[in-house]
DNA sequence: CTGTTAGCGCATTCAA
DNA sequence: TTGAATGCGCTAACAG
């Protein structure tokens, strides 16, 4: 066609056009390993702007084995509680001087698994994993050395790092609120069995129940998936029933959503005819008509965390991280006195 | 410590197991570029199993020149409309065999670049860009020549190609839905007058209302961001006025979220009190409460055919794309006959 | 059909 | 303080 290859400036042109090696390049680009006098730095420095050499960061990970790249698997970036998780993500690993690749699963176990050997072909420093479900194949990671640490859905046998917030304690400070505001019959959406988040939930909102010595009608108990669309089936199973409990609870944010959406449908008012609470917390729960109480996960600390653990040095000890939650309170679940609430127990 | 340095398998070790040279393995490792005997690719084959070998992807990249990853760049991956969008994306580079990489410029020029000139240095096939305004700078991809296309927020003077929905056809659409309802009283929630997405919806808006010889009251026409914060804001304002319009365009589904919760707020009944109508189309106009009526845009065919133009071989001419909406409505622009729609004009 | 070998751009050790 | 040289793992000519 019209020109050569468009091939851009490498060391060798800036160290010709310096008049020195191209080691010295190498060294006042990374600033070391070794010195380099005042005068050479600035021929160096001159002769970089003047070629608009700017560093293969491929070929500087092939030399130096790392690829300052972290990988972020998701099942559904689309999931707002995912985005604005990975948006934090995003703003730790930056910080960390690093970029993240985004892998998103589409709910696939598949798909999963074909993501993380991607990202270790690409020799990723790191990887943080959000699985479809509680029983996600890691080994593959272990195996290439990479570290790995889990987020929001862990399994605690994987023996790998993890980061959470502590769903029992969680869901029984909701369930508790509710009962505090004198409800006797209170509902649950669960999520989907497999997943320890959702099995825990549930533990949180039975033991709270169990204590305070509260009966509850079995077809109370709804379970779906952790989508809009589950909440919304639970919800019109729900309002189908002759009698309705008093108070739902939700076990994660976008179940809640689907449930208002139900409970408008069927003129089901919210809170005087059914209070709700949930968990997660992102900006969903505040925009929606009412707003919902809610369980709000610490998302900024949930990320930093995780990319500490990530930036160990390999060989460390394991460790799963639990973070604290806190008690969001709106209208959803009643009026209020304004009290406040202790964050769990 | 333990053992030697954890280095993975290379072409090496599978050319020793087998018996055969390192090319044999490239051979049937990528099928070609050239034939191999079959009992050979066996032997290949039974080698790379034994020894555990997985082909080293930065090595490849560095090599080939191609890194297999296309980079997005996104304002912020926690805005709704960007995480669909960039599920979708991330299907349709998938399908392409390639890997996504996410940036995050968290709506900040500055991280923008950084983010660029970092996608750059890391020999990106190619970028998938939405702006955090309308003047891009994207000349650090041009120079690289590294296939660039713009999304969503379009500046159509760049000399690059780019992908978005019709939008002045579509606010054009919307708002003529809303005169349909016999509304004479029509106001707008225009996004950030930088942007050409929202002075395209204005556009459209400003020629239905035109069109149809209504008179526009100035205090009916506010301005935000494009957020939820900045529809409830904008919503606080206008239920602050004396008198209100019957119907509003909130420019994007996120204004409208907030402008659904400052009507809660001020208890104005939607559509009875006020109808709605927005732009975008995500889940989260159909989980709202009440649903809103919407210009939906193909979030789908944008992902499909910017990916195609960046699979283009570079050289090729810049092509503008513009996508069709569609209509959908909902209870939120008030009570329909259930007639259909036309897509637009 | 298969083996050999020269790069890809950079980090880094070893000399000078 | 600087230069030369080796290697990272792989692709793709180029020879057999």
């Amino acid at each position: 066609m019209t020109g050569k290859k468009s091939t851009r400036a490498t060391r060798e042109d800036v160290a010709r056009q310096a008049g020195t090696s191209v080691a010295v390049v190498s060294y006042v680009v990374n600033g070391g390993p070794r010195p380099v006098a005042e005068a050479t730095r600035d021929r160096v420095l001159a002769a970089i702007d003047s070629v608009g050499y700017s560093p293969n960061g491929i070929a500087k990970a092939l030399a130096s084995g790392v690829s300052g790249a972290y990988g972020l698997i998701v099942p559904d970036i689309s999931n707002p509680f995912f985005a604005a998780l990975a948006h934090e993500l995003e703003e730790a690993v930056a910080a960390e001087g690093k970029v993240l690749l985004l892998g998103d699963s589409a709910e696939s176990k598949e798909r999963e698994e074909t993501l993380l050997k991607l990202f270790l072909q690409r020799q990723i420093d790191g990887i943080l994993f959000i699985g479809v479900d509680s029983k996600p194949d890691v080994r593959a990671a272990l195996r290439a050395g990479v570290q790995l640490v889990i987020l929001d859905r862990v399994d605690n046998d994987a023996g790998v790092s993890s980061v959470a917030v502590d769903n029992i304690a969680g869901s029984y400070a909701a369930t508790n609120h509710l009962i505090g505001h004198g409800y006797t019959r209170i509902g649950i959406i669960s999520g989907p069995g497999n997943l320890y988040t959702a099995r825990d939930r549930n533990l949180g909102w039975e033991t709270a129940m169990a204590q305070a010595q509260l009966e509850v009608d079995p077809r109370w108990r709804l379970e779906e998936n952790f989508s809009r669309h589950g909440g919304r089936e639970a919800g019109r199973r729900l309002f189908s029933l002759p009698q309705l409990p008093e108070a739902v609870f939700a076990s994660n944010e976008q179940q809640a959503v689907g449930l208002l959406a139900a409970a408008a449908e069927f003129g089901v008012r919210v809170p005087e005819d059914l209070a709700i609470m949930t968990f997660d917390g992102t900006d969903d729960s505040e925009y929606a008509t009412p707003a919902i109480s809610t369980v709000v996960q610490p998302l900024n600390e949930i990320a930093r965390v995780a990319v500490n653990l990530l930036a160990r040095p390999p060989g460390h000890e394991v460790v799963q991280h639990e973070c604290d939650f806190t008690l969001r309170l709106r209208p959803s679940c009643g009026p209020h006195a304004g009290q406040p609430v202790p964050d769990h127990n």
